[in-house]
DNA sequence: TATGAAAAGATAGTATTACTTTCATTCATG
DNA sequence: CATGAATGAAAGTAATACTATCTTTTCATA
């Protein structure tokens, strides 16, 4: 299923462009990147991953990806930036119509939970596989020395939207509840790390997730 | 406050031997880089430590510290669950002879918060600045390809036996309740998040941290 | 006090990583 | 078909992540 219209929020118009040097959704190589980045950073994790070997799986050279990243970092965050602007317009897509804001907020967690089943997607992007380093890799995106200088220059803008949007339902449910930010962080967070524990280190949590590849 | 008998589960004794090629609890040149590996993690981050810079600044040299552990990532492993001993430790000593589950699960969650006030400690690890490494650095050591080997090896038995006696807390205070180790683990990891997130990207929760310093 | 083994230090060396530079080639467009 | 921009190819540098070897120090015990 492929849409079009309003999927601005998946141009780069929504990504800070300190992000790249040269918007990689702009050409044919700078999506071959992303998509090949995916696939790659998938298999061997973000430690293993080089331009090098980037470049050898996707029949061009290492020059020409520095071309658009600085380094492998910020081409991870690029993608953890776009992962959060394809939820965000998931939620928007997913919960538009619908008033009741238990089953909006109902809604918004299946999309947090598993947001690649039967959604809008992009012909370049593996969300499937993009959801799969997310839960592995998307924390040391933001667990950096960088943070700071990151955020002043709004790479986390699309996270903290993201968040304000959940947040808002979390008070249509309850005006009063006084975390509602921490709440809805925390729904995110967690998804990931049940997941990844049930996957890895079962003990940690009480869900049994289902190996389907 | 110091104490020596029953913190047999602060030696090396509670620590799996994989984690480093010679114990760095039975040996000087060990503690000092048990003790200075946590101010350096702190000061520059995992990303930009080395064990030349290390042994730099500890007047020491590379091989040296390569003869105790293979790798930068073992070391941070090794921090990690030398901490979650820790934090396991606490909670039997702040919590025993304390009957009412209430007012243990509390007790719990302040020594997962805040475990470095007023509690025993251990000279030659500074525990205030292993939280800050705690609540930056710790999810890297265990978000990388190696997880299940690592995890087949017993690297996270100490984990899991501390997510084990705070279900256990939660199941006392409601039998019935169907997710402990979930809610276990999540209370761990969202303390750490949250006070990232409070330091570092504060429209992400609700709370505030103080600076003390 | 001597002595021998283990630990630590010093130095050098290798392969890989993380880039940068330069120049040649291809491509896209008017 | 001309021209400028994008890409490719190759080489180079500094740092990282180790390993190997040899020397010196430490230290327990005879």
């Amino acid at each position: 299923m492929y849409i079009d219209a309003a999927m601005l929020i998946l141009s780069d118009l929504s990504i800070p462009d300190g992000l790249y040097l040269k918007s990689p959704l702009q050409s044919k190589l700078g999506k071959k990147i992303i998509s090949h980045s995916i696939l790659l950073f998938a298999e061997i994790g973000f430690e293993a991953f080089t331009f090098k070997k980037l470049a050898k799986e996707m029949d061009s050279n290492e020059a020409s990806i520095y071309r658009y990243f600085e380094n492998k970092h910020l081409l991870l965050l690029f993608l953890v930036v776009w992962y959060w602007n394809w939820v965000s317009y998931l939620i928007d897509y997913n919960t538009k119509n619908i008033d009741d804001p238990n089953k909006k907020l109902d809604l918004i967690i299946d999309n947090i939970v598993d947001a690649t089943k039967e959604n809008p997607s992009v012909d370049f992007v593996n969300e499937k596989v993009l959801h799969r380093i997310m839960i592995t890799e998307s924390s040391k995106a933001y667990h950096t020395k960088s943070v700071d200088d990151e955020n002043r220059e709004g790479f986390y803008s699309g996270y903290k939207s993201l968040i304000q949007k959940i947040a808002d339902v979390i008070l249509e449910v309850d005006s009063k509840f006084p975390y509602p930010h921490s709440f809805a962080s925390n729904l995110f967070e967690m998804a990931n790390n049940e997941i990844y524990f049930a996957e890895h280190i079962p003990r940690l949590t009480d869900i049994k997730v289902k190996n389907e590849n």
